[in-house]
DNA sequence: CCATTATTTTAATATTATTGGAAATATGAA
DNA sequence: TTCATATTTCCAATAATATTAAAATAATGG
C-alpha cells in the first residue's frame, strides 16, 4: 500500500458521519446494508449519504452491489487489515517486545504478524 | 473509545506529512525521536513540523518528552491499538467467520480478539 | 548577560471539504 | 407509458485545514 492510498483511507475514515457508515458496515458484514438503510439509521439526508458514500467507495473502503431499486454497500476487509499492516510497518524497528511493554494485549497485532500472536494463556 | 476521538485521531493521520511522521515514530519506538530530526528526515519547514506534532499530540497518538533543548517525540502504542478495536468493533456481528472467508490472514485480526488469533500452522 | 540552537506561536492566504435543495437518473410496478 | 421509489449529480454557500514567513519562547554554553 502507497501512502497516498493510505492517506485517502484514512481521510474518507476521518469524518463522523463517514465512520459512521462505516462501523454500520463492518457489522453487517459481507451482505452490506442499503443506502437507504443507512440514511435511515444515521438520519442524513440522501444527497449528503450519496456524498459520503461516494468518499468511502473511491478510497476503496467500501464496495456496492444494485440489487433491484436498491445499491447495497458493504465494508471491503482486505483493506482495513492493509490499512493496519501500514500504520505498523515495520513497528518498534521489528522488535515487538519494545511496544508490548506498554500494553501487552492489543498491541500484540501491532508488532506480531497475526500468524505469530500467542493465545493467551 | 468515542466516535470523536476516534474521528480526531484518524484526521491526525489522514494527511501525508503527519502520516509519514507518525510511522517513523511507530518504527522508532518508546524513544520516540527529536523534532529536530524528524524535520530532517522529511524536510519540512519547523514551522510545518510544530503543527502538524501538535495536531498527533493533540489526538492523542503521539507524546513528548523534553531532553535537554531537544524534545523526543513518540507514537503512543495504546491509541493505536484502540483506534484499531474501534474500527472493527463487533464485526460481522461478531462472528468473524464472515470476514474470514474473504481473507484468512489479515483479517483474522479484525474480527477475532488478539487473544483467541490461531497460529497459522 | 548574550549568542546560539530548538521549537512553537501568530497571522495571513490558499486550498479543500461539508452540506442540503433541486433536478436528474434508474429501476420496478401498475 | 405513467407513477413511485431509490439513489446520484449539480450547485452554491459555508466551514475547516494546510502552509509558510516572521516573531516569540525556551534551554544551554560561553
Amino acid at each position: 500500500m502507497k501512502i497516498r492510498e493510505a492517506v485517502s483511507a484514512l481521510a474518507a475514515l476521518a469524518q463522523e458521519t463517514r465512520l459512521s457508515i462505516y462501523r454500520i458496515l463492518v457489522q453487517a458484514g459481507p451482505e452490506g446494508v442499503s443506502a437507504g438503510r443507512i440514511g435511515e439509521e444515521l438520519e442524513v439526508a440522501p444527497a449528503t449519504l450519496s456524498f459520503h458514500l461516494k468518499e468511502l467507495s473511491h478510497a476503496g473502503l467500501v464496495s456496492s452491489r444494485q440489487e433491484g431499486r436498491f445499491i447495497y454497500y458493504s465494508a471491503n476487509f482486505e483493506r482495513m487489515a492493509a490499512i493496519m499492516t501500514f500504520l505498523t510497518h515495520n513497528c518498534c524497528q521489528g522488535m515487538p517486545q519494545e511496544c508490548l511493554t506498554v500494553n501487552d494485549t492489543q498491541v500484540a497485532s501491532c508488532c506480531v504478524p497475526n500468524s505469530q500472536v500467542k493465545p493467551k494463556s
